[in-house]
DNA sequence: CTGTTAGCGCTTTCAT
DNA sequence: ATGAAAGCGCTAACAG
């Protein structure tokens, strides 16, 4: 593209002889005869400015179509209009809806998602927070990994909230757990069930958290529950759990997530296992594919997106975003084909 | 929290009186008795300086807990070491490995990433773009709904690199349809299909293209081809496809994505068809959920992953993110239950 | 090798 | 209501 060959197309970034350099105020102000203040101000403070001068000095940023560096306006107000997301893995699919949740919110509201991933690990995540910070005006941290004290530190600097993940000094949202396992375990009771597993994760705090509820309220129904680890919480790790759960003998099965419930149906069904005959198995989270499976996956639905959408309203209220409030939200048992009473 | 009771873990954190203002280069070079422009030398240009002073100044900026400020170095630079990728749909699990794809090459480069969506939408994408590039160093922009022109107008200002759809000004990063399609069309005949369907999305570039060649590779093969247009490259929209694709007549269809495959096996099993004896589906982009799908679904498997991570090496090399150089990247027919040999 | 100086684009007192 | 001037944190000539 040559440099010396301006043509109309372009003519609105054809500036003080440079194409390409994009408008600043500056541009703006010698256009209409006045000072880069009123036109920062025009811009940004409506009524502080006589209207006939605003009107001028917005007609003249449209036509040389003018957007504000957020970088420069970052400088003087510490402020940046962009807040990060920051997660244990991307391609989980319980992570989409959260992400668009928040980023319907933030983009609503004029402000910029950053994505980052941390696969998981606490060094990583504490390395990935620390390197945002700077950028940011505030960060959403899912499913965390790093302890309290931690984020606590974090946070002092720049407004955190947990999602899927509580902390007694961040604010956070959380699917309520107690209720929803409530549910599962008595669907799981009135169908007559004695026995179940508890296929879980080592590790995540959401993980433990699920273990003791399901521990202390499968004893109040007189349920048998004993844990099965697995190492990763995909597909993957619930069909090599299969072979475990076989050997517990268990009629029922509770999964960590639907990958892992997804992962454990079809180990079954290839080793020629007949579900929910052989056993029931329930999931958590309700995925898109959760339906899809055969048979269709029985799932304690997490409201994902709300998640998403709330603890991105919270983090970006500076009132909230500084205070520990937990929000905890409904999760619905919805029950499809993997649930059934037991053969045995 | 208290501003005048610095304790001792916050002992970093306080300087010159205030607690939480985080440390600059000033507050490096008083502390070392240096020129501020040195410690930004000793800190970013290794060996340009002295090296007892580099170690002097690295230690005094680990015990600070120093992080420089992305913000304050894009204004005199103009660079502001993050990219942005914007997508129509972040739920679309295709996107989950591209996204991915990218996010990992940017961060192991030391570069942040900005998630965008664009709801499929012309108008919002051309919005968030033009929102996005004054604080981004480049755009990786995915399935564009936007003509050459007003691409190549948006990439004057900053690199912008396609991704799963090409377009002349760009260097962009697509899955070779022709050898696909070729496969997957080679694969119908042989098991002895004479017309197949072609589920398409109206108004996706990507959807052009596949139909048209589609259309040429099945005359080619003397293959009867009719298009079936769906609403939304959705389970939903694959669904509501049945009524139309059992009209047709024909013996095979060809889906848009997994997502419309999903939804079309899912609606004739419902309505008690046998799949593949009734029809044949082929999917496109296998993802995770394919092989998940009964029958487990024959699919075109994009390399999602590697066209995020070519498409981000070529948009932060600044050499090839302004040569609107083509890559392809090749696709692999991957044959599992839901094609067969027609029983009519 | 290190210090001085100016400036990136914008906001924000403080004057006028 | 508008202008002048300083400064946010950092980099980049240019001197020394």
């Amino acid at each position: 593209m040559s440099t010396d060959e301006p043509n109309a197309s372009q003519d609105a970034a054809a500036i003080d002889g440079r194409i390409g350099r994009r408008p600043t105020i500056y541009d703006i102000a010698q256009r209409v005869g006045l000072n880069p203040s009123t036109v920062s101000r025009a811009l940004n403070k409506p009524g502080r400015t006589n209207a006939a001068t605003e009107e001028k000095i917005r007609a003249a940023a449209a036509e040389l179509g003018y957007r504000v560096n957020p970088m420069a306006r970052a400088l003087p107000t510490g402020l940046s209009g962009t807040y990060a997301i920051v997660l244990p893995d991307i391609t989980n699919p319980v992570h989409f809806e959260l992400i668009r949740g928040a980023e319907q919110v933030a983009r609503r509201s004029g402000f910029t998602l950053i994505v980052s991933e941390t696969e998981g690990a606490a060094e990583i995540e504490l390395e990935t927070i620390e390197t945002l910070q700077p950028s940011v005006d505030g960060l959403l941290v899912v499913a965390s990994r790093l302890d309290d004290d931690s984020l606590a530190a974090l946070a002092a600097s720049k407004p955190i909230v947990g999602a899927n993940h509580s902390t007694p000094s961040l604010p956070s949202v959380t699917p309520d757990l107690e209720s929803g396992l409530t549910d599962a375990l008595d669907h799981l009771r009135d169908l007559g069930h004695r026995s179940v597993a508890y296929l879980g994760l080592g590790g995540a705090w959401i993980n433990r958290a699920r273990w003791e509820l399901t521990l202390d309220l499968a004893a109040a129904r007189g349920l048998g529950v004993v844990e099965i680890t697995v190492d990763e919480p995909t597909v993957a790790g619930g069909a090599e759990s299969l072979r475990r759960v076989r050997a517990s003998g268990v009629t029922a099965v509770l999964a960590y997530n639907d990958l892992v419930a997804h992962g454990l149906l079809r180990a079954a069904r290839s080793s020629g296992l007949q579900l929910p005959e052989a056993f029931s198995v329930i999931g958590f989270d309700d995925i898109f594919s959760a339906e899809l499976a055969v048979p269709a996956l029985t799932t304690l639905r997490s409201p994902l997106r709300e998640i998403g959408t709330r603890a991105m309203e919270t983090l970006i209220d500076p009132e909230r975003s500084r205070t520990p409030t937990k929000v905890v939200l409904p999760l619905e048992l919805v029950v499809r084909e993997s649930t059934a009473a037991p053969t045995r």
